[in-house]
DNA sequence: GTAATTTGACCCGA
DNA sequence: TCGGGTCAAATTAC
């Protein structure tokens, strides 16, 4: 029989089709979860359920793309944990300088603990960020943004994520975001509201750019955004859309979304439980509709 | 005045 | 040597 020989192949095309349909359950989910959340009743135990659950599931769809797409599921030669990998480069000759003290007090290039994501809302993940910098990348179309915790400074969390949109002009655009380190900040008010950040084009000679992202707050007056400087529009929770708007995908991107006093009904799903929201809170199609007519992405 | 963002410079690592 | 990650002064917004 023939099919010896083209074994490989076969397996490599389920690989590849195992990654597509993952994927894409993820982004359901992620989607699923946006509606369902605001229906559950506030501070209830069947709230903080739903919001694990799918967390969880989440969790597992992420880690089997990762494990995927690393080739670590056993088609790949390499067997290696993400972790023996990284040992395998900072146990060779060139130790990593984040085992070394710097004397001028820089911060140190990190390379450990990170795990990229693609997804097409790269700022929806439930942590605040401050932009630290960007850079233009070589090939690469758009530019690098690279993030820190608003927290590193007071907590001294140690969590950066680097958002790379990806060239291909698709839509909506995917961003491949790589998360670095766990959070260590904590985030002591847990009924806060979700605040999602849009911002237009800026005027950088990088091109221009948009972002947004959904914090989780200590309190509503902190709002943290990412472009305040350029005067962006806050879209805060009570703008957030209502189920039915995102069911029926009708939101006018320029339109005002959502009912007020939302931010009142918004489960307390950022209990401790959920201290690892940041990677997972992805896409939510409506919220993305908004910025798309304000300009491109990032 | 305070806080966040921008952006050129600096430095590390491949 | 060069690409990429981080710093920090300048700028901007509130």
């Amino acid at each position: 029989m023939k099919q010896t020989s083209s074994t490989s192949e076969l397996l490599a095309c389920d690989h590849e089709a195992a990654i597509k349909e993952i994927d894409r359950g993820h982004e359901l989910m992620t989607q699923l979860r946006a509606i369902l959340i605001p229906l559950l009743p506030a501070g209830g135990g069947l709230t903080e359920l739903a919001g694990y659950l799918v967390e969880e599931i989440l969790k597992s769809s992420t880690m089997a793309l990762s494990r995927l797409r690393d080739g670590s599921c056993g088609l790949s030669a390499s067997s290696d944990s993400d972790d023996d990998r990284r040992n395998k480069v900072f146990d060779g000759k060139r130790k990593s300088t984040d085992e070394r003290e710097r004397p001028d007090g820089r911060r140190r290039r990190k390379q450990l603990d990170s795990w990229p994501i693609v997804t097409s809302v790269p700022h929806y993940d439930g942590h605040q960020w401050r932009k630290y910098g960007q850079k233009t990348i070589n090939n690469a179309k758009y530019p690098r943004s690279y993030y820190r915790c608003t927290n590193s400074k007071d907590q001294g969390c140690q969590a950066t994520k680097v958002v790379q949109q990806e060239d291909s002009d698709s839509d909506p655009p995917k961003f491949i975001v790589t998360y670095s380190m766990q959070h260590t900040c904590k985030n002591v008010d847990i009924n806060s509201p979700f605040v999602v950040d849009s911002a237009p084009s800026s005027t950088s000679l990088l091109g221009s750019e948009s972002e947004y992202s959904l914090c989780h707050q200590p309190s509503p007056s902190s709002i943290v955004t990412e472009n305040q400087s350029q005067g962006n529009s806050l879209l805060i929770a009570d703008e957030l859309p209502t189920d039915h708007e995102l069911l029926s995908g009708l939101l006018a991107p320029a339109t005002p979304i959502g009912t007020p006093g939302l931010v009142d009904e918004i489960p307390n799903i950022f209990s401790p439980l959920y201290t690892d929201w940041g990677m997972m809170m992805d896409g939510v199609e409506l919220t993305e509709a908004k910025i798309y007519e304000k300009g491109s992405f990032y």
